[in-house]
Parts: C-alpha cells; sequence; structure tokens
DNA sequence: ACACATAATGTCATAAATGTCACATAAAAT
DNA sequence: ATTTTATGTGACATTTATGACATTATGTGT
C-alpha cells in the first residue's frame, strides 16, 4: 500500500539530518514545532517521516536526499491508445519523472490511489471513459487535492476550457508540442 | 464478537508497525506495557488486535492504515445502473455488510484500493467498463489477493463460466434472487 | 557602533531505554 | 520429513531524555 508506509524516525537521526544537536530536536518536539509521539518506554521520541517532510518544508530547510528518493514526483498517464501514452512517457522520462500508464478508467482510479502520484495527464476522450468524469471524482476526493490534473486533449479549446473550470490545472492541445511538455514536466523536478 | 475480532499479531509485526525492534516489543509485553499472551512453544508472543489498538492510542501512537477500519466487512458493488446498485445495497445491508457503490470503472478502481473491501459484485456488461478487465486487472495486484470477486450479470451461462475462468469466484445470474444473495451475504459475516 | 536583552542552540554528565549480535529452537513453508 | 523463516534470550553496545549551565545568534534602543 501507498499510505501505510510509516517510515519513522528517532531524534538522533533527525538532529543528524537538520545538522543540529539531539537536544535541539527534542526541543522542536516538545515547543510543538515538530509533531511526534513518545514511546512507551522512558518517552522516546518518533517522528513520522511524512510529518519530518512537512516540517522541513514549512522552514524552508534543505531535504537530504536519503528523503528525496521517496519523494518519487510520479506522473500518472491516463490514455486509452497505448502508442500515445508511451510518447508522453517518454517526455516524463527525459524530464526526470516517473510514470506509470493507466489504459482504462478501472486502471486509472487503482493507480490513483496506489501510487499518489503529483500529477495526472488525461485525455478528454476515451471510448467508455469520460475525462469529465475523472476530473470529478477526483475533485470530490480530499485525498487527492495535491494531484495537479493535466489534459491533452485534440478536442476544441472550448472542451479544454471547460476541464479546466470542472477542476483540471492545466490543457495541452493533441497533438502536443514536445518541448512545451517537457518544459511543463521539468517545473515539476525542482 | 465474532471470531475475525481475535486476530492477533507477532513481536515481529508489532515492532514493524511501531518501527522499533523486536527486543524492544518483548521487553514492552514483559513490563505489562503491552498486554499479550505467550504460545506455549517456546513462549512465543502474541498480541491481539483489540489490545494493540489500545495500547496505539493510550501512547498517541499513530495508527497503521492496515488496523483502522478492521469493523465491519465492506462490499464494493459495481454497476452502472444505479437502481441495480442500490438493489443489491439493500441485501447486503439486510446481511450485516458495509457497502459501497461504484458506477463506473474509475470510481471501482479508487474505492477498491482505498477501502479494500473483502467483497466486490460486478456486473460484466457495462457501457465503457469491461467487467472481465476489472477481474483481470484486480487479479494481477497481489494487493487485492483476499478480495472475492461476485459476478452478477445477466450474461449467459458460458460467459460467467468465463468470469470464474479469469479468477472471478463466484457468479450469480441477473436477476438475482434475493434470498440466495442475502444468503451468500450472511455467509461472509460469521 | 555599542551595550544590552532575549531567545535559541550547544555542552556535559547520568540514568534509562533501545539497539545489536549470536545462537538455540519454535513455527511456518515445502 | 526437511528446509526455511521467525522468534526469544542473554550479554553487551549504543542511543536517548533530562536538567543545569555555557554559548551563540538575533534583535532593540541609544
Amino acid at each position: 500500500m501507498s499510505s501505510s508506509d510509516l517510515k519513522s524516525f528517532t531524534s538522533g537521526e533527525i538532529a543528524k539530518f537538520c545538522g543540529v544537536t539531539l537536544r535541539t530536536v527534542i526541543r522542536w518536539i516538545e515547543g510543538g514545532k515538530l509533531k511526534g509521539y513518545k514511546l512507551p518506554g522512558r518517552g522516546n521520541n518518533r517522528v513520522l517521516q511524512e510529518d519530518f517532510l512537512r516540517f522541513l518544508k514549512e522552514h524552508n530547510m534543505p531535504i537530504p536526499d536519503a528523503l528525496k528518493q521517496q519523494e518519487h514526483p510520479t506522473v500518472l498517464i491516463v490514455d486509452d491508445e497505448l502508442s500515445m501514452a508511451k510518447a508522453i512517457q517518454r517526455v516524463a522520462r527525459r524530464a526526470g519523472l516517473r510514470s506509470i500508464i493507466a489504459n482504462d478508467g478501472f486502471q486509472a482510479g487503482m493507480l490513483l490511489t496506489e501510487h499518489q502520484p503529483e500529477l495526472m495527464t488525461l485525455d478528454l476522450s476515451m471510448p467508455g471513459l469520460d475525462g469529465f468524469e475523472v476530473i470529478k471524482h477526483t475533485r470530490a476526493n480530499s485525498a487527492f487535492d495535491k494531484v495537479k490534473i493535466v489534459v491533452i486533449s485534440a478536442l476544441p479549446e472550448e472542451k479544454l476550457k471547460e476541464a479546466l473550470a470542472s477542476g483540471a490545472n492545466y490543457a495541452f492541445p493533441k497533438p502536443f508540442e514536445q518541448h512545451e511538455l517537457l518544459a511543463f514536466f521539468e517545473s515539476f523536478i525542482e
């Protein structure tokens, strides 16, 4: 599973990551600046990776490489045409993004929930799967607040605007310009 | 309570959940901080899920997703016709099962992954969603090994058999017999 | 610039909790 | 029955929480 990944760190590990004394980390936790919890023994501290990352971002602190790997900037590519999906995937890979492909709605829902990607590219006109429905369902679920929806469609511009109004974040006409999409993907690498 | 409430964990499992060593878990149990019992062999420890949850709550420790919603067995009802889905839902409710409805493939994939239901009822012939594809994708993902797939379809018997061969566990013709389906659902309550 | 106040962080010693390792053996898988 | 994996145990090593106090930022006013 994805979110059940409950990796946690000790106060000492956090101290090393932040280049700071253990004493200080404990004071951060005590002061409520860093969320943590205590083991039953003598109250040794543990901090969930999730909470630690939030803490780092909140204070604009550098994120250790060891944690960056698990940040997996991932893009879910939803397209019924495999050749088109692979074309998008190549661009994503060039930009340094991990990517996964969904050929139908069921896979899309499964992979979206399982992998919690940062980005989802979406074809609007697929036989048997209405892209607008996907946008609606995704936006109705607060678990996917952070997912950016990128519509890539051959439909006329008014439909693209409609998609944006329904909750999509970006829209590209199809066929897409390689360098445009590449630049867009790269802006997510940071 | 039913026998499924007596799920127990080994010391190693608890160690992983808590991000702590097996040695430490044993010391918690020895010290009476975590309630457990010993197997007759060499005294291997087991902890009831109930006791583990109480322990976690008592110490404000994070609760793994895997333990969160063990309450009622859940059935995911996949059918594009809302009236049919609701009819199945009524039967499920009579049997004491929690249920959720998916009207299309995207929702089905999303809800299946999110709720990890014990049971999924599935219409085979939905416009824009091939039930066989759903079976195939579900069976291809080891995360859903335990999900029982129940086909409820108006297609001829040979198609039902084909579904069973593809990985479905049970098949009912549509329209279904209320009492048959009810009896079937009830067999999952124990 | 300067002195001063204030908060944040570092240092150190110590007791307690947790980790490590090797090994015998139960429990599970084949 | 055999092999593989997981577990309990003891002795020992390492890490941690805590308090009191030293040191270093960070700002504020003159």
